[in-house]
DNA sequence: TAAACTTAATAAAATATTTTAAAAACAAGA
DNA sequence: TCTTGTTTTTAAAATATTTTATTAAGTTTA
């Protein structure tokens, strides 16, 4: 890749679709002739075709440019602590393999690594995709991941400490990159979702625990160390219940589904009248269950869920004090019952947060929904293309 | 200002007072030639000379340049609630005129604007500044500062509604930067102080009440609408006191060092043993008594200090979940006290911090101290030069 | 103490990039 | 329908910027 302008083009492309070339000399800031240069050099490579025309807005009509979806694949891995999800997808995140989901829990699990690449492997082998064709593999995970080192210091241990990114280049021979999978749920927003053009966003990645992807002048924030956005372990709470994290008082320990889907099971069992007692015995997490029940109208779920918007709502209001954002996104898992949190966040927010700040603070709940981590992993590749070695 | 190079030039050597051609270059990422001629324009406009030879590293020895001190001056105001500082500066912070010092308490005042301009009026008149080698005004005051819109919505309020900046430029025929009191005194810690050349820093304003100003990827960070860093009004107590935000629980309840005074004073008159009973009495400010008499090592002094401190210690460990900063520098009137205070907020974070992000984040007091805020309001006129109309 | 290696400053050449000009394609109003 | 004004595209010219080469000045090593 010789020019940055292509690679601008390329990226620009990916995330808007299809765009002029004086639409693309606007948005990378270079003037039309080195843009159409750039173009030119990427039709010949075949990797951008032009189809066809935009109306004309007043003159002539402009051509308009695109990828060749079908030009390269991306092998996008969205984990979290349970499961682990697999597709290939093409530039217009078009599924070219059926999606894989496994079970995979993370903690305490010293083969997990293997088993991931294993996991991969056989996805690529089982579908028969044209391996020269793929540019990378975007891996989302949870845990303190460092980006530039390669490195996850919770999960996916490595023999002999070789970081994680390396040893996995090596075993998949593709080129592979990792990040954490709030940052990525936030990416996704921030390329193809609510936080699209937009500056200051927060997205709430509501999983097994609540992650937050910060996105701070446009791009990504991630702090000094990578670790930026550990909100689920902001002291808040007088419940003194023992955290994970070997601290008490965490946001975490109050909006935490997978504690709340336990607090649920243990009511059950003592009588509580639900859809959840037909819907714990499903084949289906009772996270899962939780979620499905509360989108039916089950009161009991409902109530379950308000509680943790509430007390999620007050630690999104310190948020909002200090980043002063112009949306918040509620996404990940939990965005399934999206509607549901909402009112209950919004009521904390009005509670704990100064007007004048909240009134520029617009909450909304993610459209790309669970997707999100799957589309974050593939667009990690593409914001890294051609970089690795 | 033909060129943007020589804009940064002059930032340049405002900040780092002497640099070479060279490292010029490096710094604005233009080629030597192009940093000589713009070196070559300036000291034809007698902004800029040449300060004799840098030792060598290896080679022909660097030729140093500077901007010439007393080539212009800036006026620098900084408010807080209760006083309002003026001084005239040179381009290294030379003081031109002596510092001035006003009683002008900012709250329900509506002849504050009037007074701060007759201020400064006076102030430019008595000394013999020669006001065409004014550059501009610089002017750090607390409340809701908008800077796009040149507005404070909490004080100064002008005549008809008219914008504050575009008032005070009217009235003082001269141009006029305002900002928020806590990002000024952040940018000066960026430029001047302990966060320079750092990418993430959190400058905690300890005054009054208590302020935020934000370094993020290296610049002064504002928000969306530009009142992030909200610090102090974080719902995190439990302690139900009013703020003066009209909201219960806010982080400044429990470290407002005006709130300690108060409480000081009360239990003084109760017959509680400290410096403070004779201090009270001097021609000073209870918050500065009780700075000093903690300075002095008065026991009830300093207990009253560590508990704020422990308090700012719970609200910085959110902060530092949430950013991940390098550095935490406590700043501000408060700063006089620094080293009390931070044994107790450090003992809070290592309370309330997950390790993994605390071991990477320094906390440390500010040299700058109370001047920060000048420097701050100085410098804000340099980092906006020649953008006014 | 001279040769070999550095770094800095300047001038000349080469390259990169933008600006301008012109042509093509289209819309809207007279 | 023709004219005028837009916008896009391409080519040519002008400008901006960097690269390279050269000279100068200094340090280090043999």
């Amino acid at each position: 890749m010789r020019s940055g302008i292509e690679k601008q083009v390329i990226q620009y492309l990916y995330t808007d679709r299809e765009l002029s070339c004086s639409a693309l000399s606007e948005r990378i800031e270079k003037s039309v002739p080195m843009v159409m240069h750039a173009l030119n050099q990427l039709m010949k490579r075949g990797w951008v075709c032009s189809t066809g025309y935009a109306p004309s807005t007043g003159g002539r009509k402009p051509l308009l440019y695109s990828l060749v979806p079908e030009a390269q694949y991306i092998v996008a891995v969205a984990m979290d602590q349970l499961f682990t999800r697999i597709q290939v997808l093409d530039w217009l995140h078009r599924p070219i393999t059926q999606l894989e989901t496994l079970a995979l829990p993370l903690h305490d699990n010293e083969q997990a690594t293997d088993i991931l690449v294993q996991a991969i492997h056989k996805h690529l082998h089982a579908s028969s995709v044209n391996v020269s064709k793929i540019l990378g593999v975007g891996i989302g995970m949870p845990g303190f991941v460092h980006i530039q080192k390669g490195v996850n210091y919770t999960f996916l241990p490595t023999p002999n400490g070789e970081s994680l990114r390396a040893y996995l280049q090596k075993q998949l021979q593709l080129p592979v990159l990792i990040d954490n999978d709030s940052s990525l749920i936030a990416l996704a927003e921030l390329r193809f979702g609510m936080a699209k053009n937009r500056k200051h966003v927060m997205v709430i990645n509501i999983g097994w625990g609540t992650g937050l992807g910060m996105i701070v002048n446009g791009t990504l924030f991630r702090g000094h160390t990578g670790y930026a956005g550990e909100f689920s372990h902001i002291p808040i709470s007088e419940n003194k219940i023992l955290c994970e994290c070997g601290k008490r008082g965490c946001l975490e320990t109050e909006t935490s589904l997978l504690l709340l889907a336990e607090k649920a099971k243990e009511e059950i069992r003592q009588g509580k009248v639900s859809q959840l007692s037909t819907l714990f015995k499903a084949n289906m997490h009772a996270v899962d269950a939780v979620l499905e029940a509360a989108n039916n109208g089950d009161e009991y779920a409902i109530e379950l869920l308000s509680d943790v918007g509430y007390k999620l709502g007050k630690g999104i209001a310190i948020l909002i004090h200090i980043m002063n954002p112009e949306l918040i996104v509620l996404s990940g898992r939990g965005a399934k019952a999206g509607k549901i949190l909402l009112a209950p966040v919004q009521h904390a927010l009005n509670k704990y947060c100064i007007p004048r700040l909240l009134e520029n603070t617009e909450i909304a709940v993610s459209k790309l929904g669970f997707e999100a981590s799957l589309i974050g992993a593939a667009n990690l590749v593409m914001e890294n293309l051609f970089e690795w070695n």
